[in-house]
DNA sequence: TGTACATCAGTGAACGCGCGTTCACTGATGTAC
DNA sequence: TGTACATCAGTGAACGCGCGTTCACTGATGTAC
């Protein structure tokens, strides 16, 4: 292999990088619990004081991991309602939804560390910007489905923690394996699609 | 302060039930990361090594806790749905779900353990079934749904992902604050209301 | 083009700490007779 | 009622370990002139 230009055997050429990488395997492999400085600088190939220079400390590692991965979900959720401009609103928001549980389920680590780190966010302005940015993309969402008259009569609030926590119990209990253990086999795709299409049951019913 | 009966200075009496409690308390303070058996002796007013007599090590102690999570849950969803008995059907599901929420509020520190512990639970069968106890009757609920009419073409499966990631997803994004931080001051009885009601504006579409 | 120097990135030794686990032990309790 | 003994519950010393953090350092890079 011919030495990667920018890189030398002193300088590693991009550690921050490679040392959020790593905490994303550790967790994988060994959960939130076992993320360590020195495990992280173990996996980059750096000394064990090499992370302080890009982080601080450990919480202040983590409060990247996690900014990386608000940064992850609002692309993601943007380019699915891009990518179905053309669908009726109701079916943009499957589209959206789908993508943040089909996030979760890829990048699971992050998602532990976004929303059950007990970070304090206030001390990570960057952090806290971020994730405000994702939390108000998803509210601005469910605000049109009432101003432009799919749910005319609704709360915009309501409908925000309806959607928010229905996409987000179908990551995290898939993530964690819990809606496995109760469905069985079902493929996550089926599992999303069944789960967002249920409130069209209640079509039959009397509101 | 009479001396408890049934305690004596060497026999703590009910260590058990002391080192659960202590682990309530430390993640409520300072988080699942910061549980040991040392810490969990020390608030119990033990030596350090006496956990290890009642849990064998500290995983045994955290399923332990989780187990005792899943049998509030089952209890508390049980009481509900006694309690809302002569309601129609979809309003018992909505008084399950709002226990559901409720107790999550309640016990953060329990739900934390149940649902993102990493715990094996192959490894504690007794755990493993007091969950299956738990999930099994969500799923039971919504298949009732089904066979008793209230959505007669409905795949019970895909109801129950439906309902139990909702009020899970409200459970877990109330309890970590990211729902307050979208919706701001609202009593976390007005949200469970407002979002369990959301799915009969879909009363007025199209299926 | 060359040189001096500031800045940046990573090193490695050292520290003190809390942890899990083990082990021989001792005090208290319960039971058989 | 009394005694012997097994069992149960908790003790405290000891061990080795990985950790976060600090600090003076050194090697590499970039820039001013």
């Amino acid at each position: 292999m011919a030495e990667n230009p920018g890189k030398s055997a002193y300088h590693h050429g991009d550690l921050a990088t490679a040392l959020l990488f790593a905490v994303d395997e550790i967790i994988r492999e060994k959960g939130v619990g076992s993320v360590s400085l020195r495990e992280a600088a173990r996996r980059a190939g750096v000394s064990h004081s090499a992370p302080a220079h890009h982080f601080g400390d450990k919480e202040g590692l983590l409060a990247a991991f996690a900014e990386q991965g608000f940064g992850h979900l609002s692309e993601v959720m943007t380019t699915a309602m891009a990518g179905a401009a053309d669908l009726p609103q109701l079916e943009q928001m499957s589209a959206i939804g789908k993508a943040y549980v089909k996030l979760a389920a890829e990048y699971p680590a992050h998602f532990d560390v976004m929303f059950r780190s007990g970070l304090d966010k206030s001390k990570y302005p960057s952090l806290h910007q971020t994730a405000e940015i994702t939390f108000a993309f998803l509210h601005e969402r469910t605000s049109d489905l009432v101003a432009q008259g799919v749910f005319p009569d609704a709360n915009p609030d309501d409908l925000a923690a309806f959607f928010w926590s229905l996409v987000h119990g179908l990551a995290v209990l898939w993530v964690d394996g819990s809606l496995q253990a109760v469905l069985g086999d079902r493929t996550l795709d089926s599992v999303i699609e069944g789960a967002l299409a249920a409130p069209s049951l209640f079509a039959g019913e009397q509101p």
